[in-house]
DNA sequence: TTTGGTGCAAAATTTTTGCACCGCG
DNA sequence: CGCGGTGCAAAAATTTTGCACCAAA
């Protein structure tokens, strides 16, 4: 079985039927391979994981899933200031994460879960004070910060 | 006197220096670009607009030196998903942005002002929390808003 | 069966690098 | 006047597009 689901993918398949997207073998590995471990990858980090579940896959098709992918909102694009473009799944395990703290010396980025103290709530609040006060739709968000990691400060 | 430094800029100059760095015709045209609106450009408009100020400057001058002004802390680098990287002032006026309202549709982004309501307060006691528990040094945040805006939700 | 989706290759975009020359401190 | 910085051009890296063929529903 070169190709068995992840722990919860199986949601993902179902948005995607409902937004009329076929569940092909490529967006298969790729919902797979992000999944997974609900980490942040590159479109070239993907193209080469994706190879293995799903041969011949080209990098064209990585980069049109991806988008297809972001723009029924299953999976979360976004760039920290290195020119490379990472994705990451939505949601893993009910949680969405968007939370990162990003080494500007090695460029690591570590997750943090949103959740910690009184975060779900205050972005919650400040996103109806936003979507009032400038008339926006807010749909989502994230939080980067900024600095030096633990390794690189030694 | 083609190359009137934009007002606020002056102290970007004083810490360039402070920096060892020459401030040098494309350096003070890219700044005073910069700081002129406290808005976000990519290179592309910096180039455009810079080769008003400092003739026959070149893109890749443009690139090398928004480069070490992000490094030095000046200018702010970020993306919100559409493979272009913006550029902004670090401070305009004492205040530091990087809090954006960003349109899926249009790819428009609004600055709005951190300042709003306690969300100041919160982010430096986030992180501080985060600093703590990741061990890790934070210089810098950014917070941005996704969703669809008022022009394009008509 | 019938579109939507794919792989491949070629093109477009964005960013970086090498190098001789210039000019700021 | 020396070295940091520049402009130019060429290369690298990343992303998009065109098109014939394939395969999910």
């Amino acid at each position: 079985m070169p190709n068995e689901p992840a722990e919860g993918s199986s949601w993902c398949y179902k948005k995607l039927s409902k937004s009329c997207c076929r569940l092909t073998r490529p967006r298969k590995a790729i919902l797979d391979i992000l999944s997974r471990t609900g980490e942040h990858y590159n479109a070239e980090q993907i193209y080469k994981a994706a190879s293995k579940l799903s041969p011949n896959i080209g990098l064209a098709t990585i980069y049109r899933n991806l988008e297809l992918l972001v723009s029924i909102g299953l999976v979360w694009k976004f760039d920290v200031g290195n020119n490379k473009t990472m994705y990451e799944i939505a949601e893993c395990r009910g949680e969405s994460h968007h939370h990162h703290l990003v080494c500007k010396k090695c460029n690591s980025i570590i997750d943090y879960s949103g959740s910690i103290n009184n975060e779900k709530d205050f972005m919650r609040e400040r996103e109806e004070n936003l979507s009032k006060k400038y008339n926006f739709k807010i749909e989502n968000h994230c939080i980067d910060f900024f600095g030096v990691c633990n390794e690189c400060k030694k």
